[in-house]
DNA sequence: AAGTGGTCTAGACCACTTT
DNA sequence: AAGTGGTCTAGACCACTTC
């Protein structure tokens, strides 16, 4: 005897599958809201498959596959023998996952980073637009220089919803040792998911030329991003100008 | 009952799990094994998933988690109702898996190819070290400008193991309508699974300013590519260098 | 020894496609 | 109606970690 429902939010008696959903996407996506909702926080242990299949009334294969998709995509961690951990920025392991910019020679380098303007200001129109606000909503504007081994390499730029990012201050972005987005994912409870680039080559202009110390006009790598959060809601905007004399960015297709 | 072998490979007997591996990883590397062979070819349907549970001794589920990872790994495409499909690169489907730039504005258009050169040479010290071939080596070496709407935006040069292209000539290229790849893959029996680029930003030289038609200098895009067949075996080294004036780069992070 | 994720099986049923 | 991939279950056992 099986007792699983075909289409438990039922469409009507009789709809032979106008809008089928697999039991297992309904459980990840319960799973999802309730990592959403900060039940269990990034780095926190998850309850055991067996807990979790008692608590939806389900059996352990269920939700076995609806956390593989989760850990596929990066939102969780399993552990064999310790259990399931929720995913976090605070770890080398997720750094190179949103900087793929490296070195041509040699391992990865620590980078120091110096930031020139955090300010709050008025969203441009086509910031609003990618990060779905009204026109003039208030955002966070950052402008920053990271450096590998004293030597400017990577000019930033970056837009956050001020509705999100409200205590957001240069000091609080100057003493927070790591990576930015563990700062994002601890204080404000927003945790970056995935994102786009667009990427392109451009010639330095008089600001960016004298930041990373180059001519005016030198060969930049622009890359535009466009984080997103659970939902698929957009969070942040990022340009990034890359010299790319001595590094590249690194990039898989498969 | 259940007769599944601790580690069929025995490495002895009393050996707790010095080289444990798992059933549907064997049979993963099985299937792998003939897709190589070309047992199946490129856009043929395979066994059915009982058949190869059949043939290979083991349940219809562990067949399912060892094609599973092969889908997950662009090898094989499911497709329910119909069966397994093995992947072939001539599908509209595949094609911007490799061919990342897109337009700013509106839907990514067809591209007309011109050939400069098609040669037989031998390999450069670099270009053998990255093929893992012997220095002197013959490559075929390849230079085409890419034009979308009769505008050339995209200037390649190719070096591929002269060993594995013998019969490529000017005008089995020309000739060819459809991606590059579905060429490679039905009349020379290679494969392109997965591939790594290195990303920069340069000046365009005179070459390519003339190719590309703008002014020596031009910031262009430079993609390195390295791209792997079965087993990880480096077999198509590609240098493009885009004009992003009007394209990008399309990148997803996840 | 106990608990966790990971593997494997056998069987039932569902959704989709083709005959 | 038959065949295929897709879902779900229940149960056994394995590998790994911790107590």
């Amino acid at each position: 005897m099986n007792s699983v429902p075909t289409n438990p939010s039922g469409e009507g008696p009789g709809s032979a599958s106008p809008s089928f959903r697999p039991l297992y996407q309904q459980i990840k996506a319960l799973i999802t809201q309730s990592l959403q909702s900060g039940e269990w926080k990034p780095g926190e242990l998850m309850p055991s498959e067996v807990e979790l299949a008692v608590r939806f009334k389900v059996s352990q294969g269920t939700v076995r596959k609806a956390i593989d998709e989760l850990a596929a995509e990066n939102l969780v961690v399993r552990r064999q023998g310790k259990g399931t951990f929720v995913a976090t920025h605070h770890e080398e392991r997720a750094h190179f996952r949103f900087l793929k910019l490296m070195p041509d020679e040699g391992a990865p380098r620590p980078h120091e980073n110096r930031y020139l303007e955090v300010r709050r200001i008025r969203a441009p129109a086509e910031v609003a637009r990618l990060l779905e606000l009204k026109s003039g909503d208030a955002v966070v504007y950052i402008k920053r220089v990271m450096s590998f081994d004293a030597v400017p390499i990577i000019l930033e730029e970056l837009w956050l919803p001020g509705q999100l990012f409200k205590g957001l201050t240069a000091e609080r972005l100057v003493e927070y040792k790591g990576p930015m987005y563990g700062l994002f994912e601890s204080e404000f409870g927003t945790r970056m998911i995935r994102a786009t680039e667009k990427i392109r080559a451009i010639g330095a202009d008089g600001a960016a030329a004298e930041v990373l110390n180059v001519a005016e006009g030198t060969p930049l790598l622009c890359a535009d991003r466009v984080s997103f959060t659970y939902g698929d809601r957009p969070v942040e905007l990022r340009r990034g100008l890359y010299l790319t004399a001595q590094h590249h960015y690194q990039n898989e297709l498969s």
